[in-house]
DNA sequence: GGAGTCAACTAGTTAA
DNA sequence: TTAACTAGTTGACTCC
């Protein structure tokens, strides 16, 4: 399926911001390291998809906790499995035998704990692998991180490489999942939209459409020679180019064009 | 148990 | 060629 938005390139999109990557600009891109991933397979956090929202809208920044830091010491206990560049995990990653991320400060663990008291449910024990089960993990961001990577992205939908690696350093994060992360939430907004969109496209609005008729008819008219206004879809018998109100990817250019 | 959400994943595309 | 993107899917998980 390919679908045809006004065309933009990424570059287009990072300009006006700075450091775009540039050598000499680099100062914040961590050296490749190895990084602890949360794929323990159990339930990290509680957080409930309405906090993710909130966050999105709390505009509080987050504490000084999650800050930029040394990521080297996030590792307890390397991973069994080395995660690839793209993100594909190994056989052996996908295994429910890796390690949680230790929260970065004392005050972010407080309140990891406070926020995740009663919530964490260990399916296993502590690095307790199950041999055989090939089972695929998801890593349950914690409140702090998805609030700051929803801050982040409140502000940038996308990320250069250097300020991708700053964020998932301190969050404690790869750049993967980073990276993962922003395209699923930009996939997420662009859905909610359309779906928005086309449900208010989709509802009986009515609209004035002034009808030609002959010199002498009025079937058109009620009342005092007020146009009648008909429902929009009814509308499409007369203005067939309304149909585009239906069609998803048209709809930027309808609201920007006045349309609606 | 089903629906919804999420992170992770795949496939295909694009730009440098 | 490579890295990052979008669109869609998968599987784990939560909530009702």
């Amino acid at each position: 399926m390919t679908l045809s938005f006004s065309s933009f390139s990424i570059k287009d999109i990072l300009t006006g911001r700075d450091a775009r990557g540039k050598p000499g600009t680099e100062e914040l891109c961590a050296p490749e390291r190895k990084i602890c991933i949360d794929y323990s397979g159990r339930t990290v956090g509680n957080l409930s998809h309405e906090d993710a929202d909130d966050a999105h809208i709390q505009s509080e920044r987050l504490s000084p906790a999650v800050s930029v830091s040394d990521g080297s010491d996030s590792c307890r206990e390397e991973a069994t499995g080395q995660e690839t560049e793209h993100g594909q995990a190994t056989d052996e990653q996908s295994t429910p035998c890796m390690v949680r991320v230790e929260q970065q400060t004392d005050q972010v663990d407080a309140e990891e704990d406070e926020y995740n008291k009663g919530t964490f449910s260990y399916s296993s024990a502590e690095g307790q692998c199950r041999p055989g089960t090939k089972k695929r993990s998801r890593a349950a961001f914690s409140h702090a991180q998805v609030h700051e990577l929803e801050r982040r992205f409140s502000t940038q939908r996308y990320l250069s490489g250097p300020e991708r690696a700053d964020l998932a350093r301190a969050l404690k994060l790869t750049e993967t999942q980073v990276k993962i992360w922003f395209q699923n939430r930009r996939y997420k907004t662009k859905r909610r939209q359309m779906a928005a969109e086309l449900a208010a496209c989709s509802s009986p609005k009515k609209v004035a459409v002034k009808v030609l008729v002959r010199d002498d008819q009025k079937q058109y008219h009620q009342g005092h020679g007020v146009p009648m206004t008909v429902p929009l879809y009814q509308g499409f018998q007369y203005y067939p180019y309304m149909r585009y109100c239906y069609q998803p990817w048209s709809m930027d250019s309808m609201w920007h064009g006045g349309m609606l």
